[in-house]
DNA sequence: TCAATTCACTTAAACGTTTGCGTTCGTAAT
DNA sequence: ATTACGAACGCAAACGTTTAAGTGAATTGA
């Protein structure tokens, strides 16, 4: 690997004079410098990042830390889609993304913070992980900038999907076509799931609608198991819901099997409503009604914050900052009106 | 930070013989390396990657090189299912990876290569991009060792999707069921495609069926609205196809939507065949007939492949390596005797 | 008892950068 | 003719490691 060094011996200068040339300071001869430059150019330099960082204790590389329950990884649509815009913004401002190891098994390992250090990331985005892990807090709580989606820490900026205009906009758009009898088999326990459980519960109440308890029922996220199940205790009931609203699309895939295979038609006999809008659901019959999460402006917005609390920690506040998304009206909503 | 001179300066010994007890070098005594060890710990001791990097000119960090027509990065999920398993076997081995960014249109961007040297990467996995692309060609090229997924270059470790074989089984099975008139959707021209392709029409003419050239079609993968058109053409045909491949599972679902749209019901007026196996195609119903990549096999042999190039130059040979699939039953073929 | 060996540690150089400070020299101002 | 100054460049230290070679003391062997 040609080095500083290479350079300045063939051009007969010192390799602060190369240094300089290369980063285009004032105190280099326009002559001296375009010289430098074609050698360089011609021995094909490239700087070596590890030799640069260490000056600079900066290393121009971001952390990514995810994982979910089901330990789903880049296989996990929302989260895929809300690095692939992270990803593409950060590289405008020249940064790579490089991912914190998230296998608690492998003897040997080291937390999430010693990982972060141990490569000396400038920041570190967070996501999909189970945010009251001790190893997480440490993290979020040290001295890297962070940035979180989707779950409100202290003291940390905070990008959130808006779960509840999501549910809001869910809800009106459900009842506005005429139904009453409104179950929800809602996600495990999170701030998210508790915004838009809540959110479901007060709306419906404006709109001056009574949900029974039974209709309310709890199955993971993305297990389409889960919600088959969950899905047929409901179909038991006596008074059937006239439309059922799922954690996430793929629940609602799951819900939409239980209602096939009991003869039901959806959204004739049974309305189903998801959350998140995956890619694969635009093409997918029937089209599933549903919540678009805007996954590109929550990987924008995260890039970009993180990259100004990094860059210009005086003047950036933590924030939490709220991410519209927009309704996605399919085929599975029946209209009763 | 701490750093090993602060370790050394708190026990009263010299640098090289804290960086020594750490790496657990036998000329340190038991009593000072338990003290220095317990030191660095106290202190919060991390290493420096990059320091370290500079000494040894091993980063312990792999490049990802991935882009695919659609821009639809992490969001393919073939792809990401591959680089989910290569990720988690990489770092078994204390791997991190990190990717070479792909935007060709920001000013003053490096090539893929300039950027794997300026991180110095120990080694480089490329797939889903254009293998003709003269920057890809250089990367390969070069002296970092490089695993590539469905690509054959010379010269390089190759990891394959067994494409004859799936598509073999496919033909195979279609034709146990019943089905002479077959009509082959397949994707733009590639190594892969070609490869089914071929396939396709051998084992077919070992089948003593000849295919009329009307019933093949080209539409880019993953185009449902492609895949969608050129269903439409064939249903024009005087002949209709009893069964139409697609070149992959997103594919097919345009397909389908086609035949649905026409008042064909599937699979009892017209079966479907995908290619892929993705994920959420297993939870939607139908259920796509299909060739399920072993995404997992391919990215943990690209995995050790690499490592072995990259720790054992001398006893690893280049190799192609053939990862094979398998069928997956689905709902969407007819049975016709 | 003395040389040879082993043990436990230190020295110092090196990896490739960046950067504050110093030096040299030609030119302009006094 | 002296002083002052800016332009253009070099010096050297520093970042945090690793490692070959060196050193001194204790142990061993004959």
């Amino acid at each position: 690997m040609v080095s500083l060094k290479d350079i300045a011996s063939k051009c007969n200068v010192s390799v602060a004079t190369v240094s300089k040339a290369l980063n285009d300071h004032s105190d280099i001869g326009t002559e001296t410098k375009t010289r430098i430059r074609e050698m360089a150019r011609k021995l094909g330099y490239v700087p070596n990042a590890a030799a640069k960082s260490m000056k600079t204790n900066r290393t121009h590389n971001l952390g990514v830390l995810f994982m979910d329950d089901a330990n789903s990884g880049l296989q996990h649509d929302f989260f895929a889609s809300v690095l692939e815009s992270f990803k593409k913004e950060v590289e405008k401002e020249g940064y790579d993304i490089t991912f914190i190891s998230n296998d608690r098994t492998r003897p040997g390992r080291t937390s999430y913070l010693t990982h972060a250090r141990y490569r000396r990331f400038d920041g570190v985005i967070i996501a999909n992980v189970h945010f009251d892990d001790p190893e997480v807090v440490e993290l979020v709580k040290s001295d890297i900038p962070v940035v979180t989606i989707d779950h409100i820490y202290n003291d940390t900026t905070t990008i959130l999907s808006d779960n509840v205009d999501g549910m809001n906009t869910l809800v009106d758009f459900v009842v506005e076509n005429g139904h009453k009898d409104i179950a929800y088999i809602h996600g495990a326990d999170s701030s998210v799931t508790k915004a838009r459980l809540v959110t479901f519960h007060k709306r419906l109440q404006e709109h001056g609608i009574e949900i029974p308890d039974e209709y309310i029922a709890e199955s993971p996220y993305r297990d389409t198991h889960g919600a088959y199940e969950k899905t047929l205790e409901l179909l038991e009931l006596p008074n059937r819901p006239t439309c059922i609203f799922y954690p996430d699309d793929y629940a609602a895939y799951g819900g939409m099997r239980a209602l096939m295979e009991k003869g039901l038609k959806v959204p004739d006999d049974v309305s189903v409503v998801g959350f998140d809008g995956i890619k694969v659901a635009r093409h997918i019959r029937p089209r599933l009604t549903t919540y678009r999460q805007d996954t590109d402006g929550l990987g924008v917005q995260a890039a970009k914050n993180l990259i100004d609390l990094i860059e210009r920690p005086k003047t950036t506040l933590i924030k939490q900052i709220v991410v519209k998304g927009r309704l996605l009206e399919g085929d599975t909503l029946k209209k009763l009106n």
